[in-house]
DNA sequence: CTGTTAGCGCGTTCAG
DNA sequence: CTGAACGCGCTAACAG
């Protein structure tokens, strides 16, 4: 097949005008049902499919939203594709993805190959090297409304879907208190993050709820990594006081941990506590398997969707006041930080 | 900003044509080079950003593939993902995502969509639902190539990227073999899926270059997921003479057998080895630690992406000649299927 | 209910 | 080296 069918092809197969073909296929209500069937039957019969690419030029609206991730390797980012793209699918959107990977400068040229591909919307969630947001001022200016998930910044005046880190972070806290650990240690995350920050104040009030002195020792600043979780651990043990639990800002860091600490030959959960965030599916299957905080991720995939797909249809989309959506954390405790239960 | 600077905003603000800026932007030989400067600082300072849109429809190619998964939930997926769309981006080209959710509908609607937004070409593994393929060759009349990963069907005669899971089967069996199990078991995918038929044919290539008569009764007709790993499991132990090692058609099998030997109180590796195939991440840190066969992911997306890329630049590249890219199995023997070795 | 006209923004002739 | 003119395929506005 050389020449795709057009529209002119089938309004000159039935004397009909492309305008009326287009408005049949489209199914506009000043078009008789006549009409309408035969113009559909005759799309068919000539393996007729609308192009897309002339319709958006035309219209303006090119019904794509861009997907911005720093990898597609994470299981959470997987799992927040899953769910926009399901549903962007089902609302008649195409999902274009770009990943950063970390790195900032990446992060630029995909919002700026958004912008070219006029998608009508972006949702990106930040990369670790980023603190310079201006490039999303500039899909602004595009008039391209965007929204934020998971990792978010709070500088700008951006809508966002994130889970309550807070309140995660204060939950995984209270449960190792709760749980008899005398001295609970966090292995945190780079704190220009505002999910990672969150995550360190909740652990900081939950103590504090509990009239638990804080020790700033007890805090390592690490990274989302099984090195960074190992590397803490050899910090913490090697203090004068050192912890008998530790809160890991995320799954891959507390993995380490664990690991570490087994190979250190300390019982867990009887001699020591742990408990990460994020509920990487691996968790469940570690031995002990790992305790964690859920950030239903592919809730926050649709929740991130149905929030840019709202805007879009709002009129001067790009300045619609920003909107943030918080999800709850779910607390997922299992055996490795667990003295009462199994 | 309302309307976004177009070629003509350039040219008029230079006292030139649109044809003259797009050669400029374009790099176009015929250009002087203070002319190609001045359009590119005013482009800058305009804030220009090319409407790809307008060029596509103009010169009739995209820049985009299409890329049909079953989910991007499994790390599988995630991970070729991630191979593709980073090279993919580094030759210009954007990445749009489609799940089939193991649905031949929806996987129909994705090609659709596809070929809608006229995609360059398409990159696909086969939804577990699919066995009429005819929705490939739909694209293929309207002009666009296809490139199956992983999932193929080999009745098209279809260019394709996958791992020698014969070989990697092969592998796996004989590994177990040498590790001095006597009785090995087979936990099966569903068969039309070639990939999985042919880890069966080497499994039973195996056994036979061992003179191990093969014993259909060794074969549970199962599936990629954890339920069927156990009830796998559940049905060979109760065999007349029962196995006493696992060779599964893929990880989450293998981790459910893993756990139901576990249960069952039986030593790993000692009284029963296990290994699976595709070496997804958690593998590494089950207990005790699961064999696999990797299938090289990210070079797998990577090769999909190159082969496609090659073909596209061919003209009546729809019927390029079938090309079948093979990747080598890479074994990762863990301590699940290891006596000798930790 | 349908036809006519026009143009979205770009790249590609063909001239000069 | 640059300008003028056209058209990719579709849809919106205006007629009738």
């Amino acid at each position: 097949m050389k020449r795709r069918t057009t529209l002119q092809d089938i309004a000159l197969d039935l004397n009909l005008t492309p305008a009326t073909v287009s408005r049949a296929l489209n199914n506009h209500p000043e078009i008789s049902e006549k009409t309408k069937k035969i113009v559909e039957e005759t799309a068919v019969r000539l393996n007729y499919n609308r192009n897309k690419i002339a319709s958006s030029l035309r219209s303006g609206k090119t019904y794509v939203i861009g997907v911005l991730i720093p990898t597609a390797e994470r299981a959470f980012f997987g799992s927040v594709i899953h769910g926009i793209t399901n549903l962007a699918n089902e609302n008649g959107y195409d999902v274009i993805i770009y990943q950063s990977n970390e790195k900032h400068d990446y992060e630029i040229k995909g919002i700026n190959a958004f912008i070219s591909a006029r998608v009508d919307g972006i949702l990106a969630s930040l990369s670790k090297d980023t603190i310079d947001c201006s490039h999303f001022l500039n899909a602004k200016e595009h008039d391209i409304p965007v929204v934020l998930f998971d990792r978010v910044n709070n500088d700008l005046d951006i809508s966002s879907v994130t889970v309550n880190d807070f309140k995660g972070a204060y939950l995984a806290t209270e449960h190792l208190i709760k749980q008899g650990f005398k001295r609970i240690a966090h292995i945190a995350g780079p704190q220009h993050i505002k999910a990672f920050n969150d995550r360190l104040k909740g652990y900081m009030r939950a103590l504090q709820a509990h009239h638990i002195k804080f020790d700033p020792l007890l805090v390592y600043a690490g990274d989302i990594s099984l090195e960074e979780g190992k590397a803490g651990v050899d910090y913490l043990l090697n203090l004068p006081a050192p912890p008998d639990a530790i809160f890991a800002v995320e799954d891959f860091a507390a993995l380490g941990a664990l690991k570490e600490l087994k190979q250190r030959g300390l019982q867990i959960p009887e001699a020591f506590g742990i408990i990460g965030f994020c509920n990487d599916l691996f968790g469940e299957h570690t031995s002990p398997a790992l305790s964690s905080i859920d950030q239903q991720t592919v809730i926050m995939g649709q929740e991130a969707f149905k929030l840019i797909h709202h805007i879009i249809q709002q009129d001067d989309a790009a300045n619609f006041p920003a909107t943030k959506v918080e999800l709850e954390p779910i607390p997922f405790f299992r055996k490795s930080s667990s003295r009462a239960v199994v």
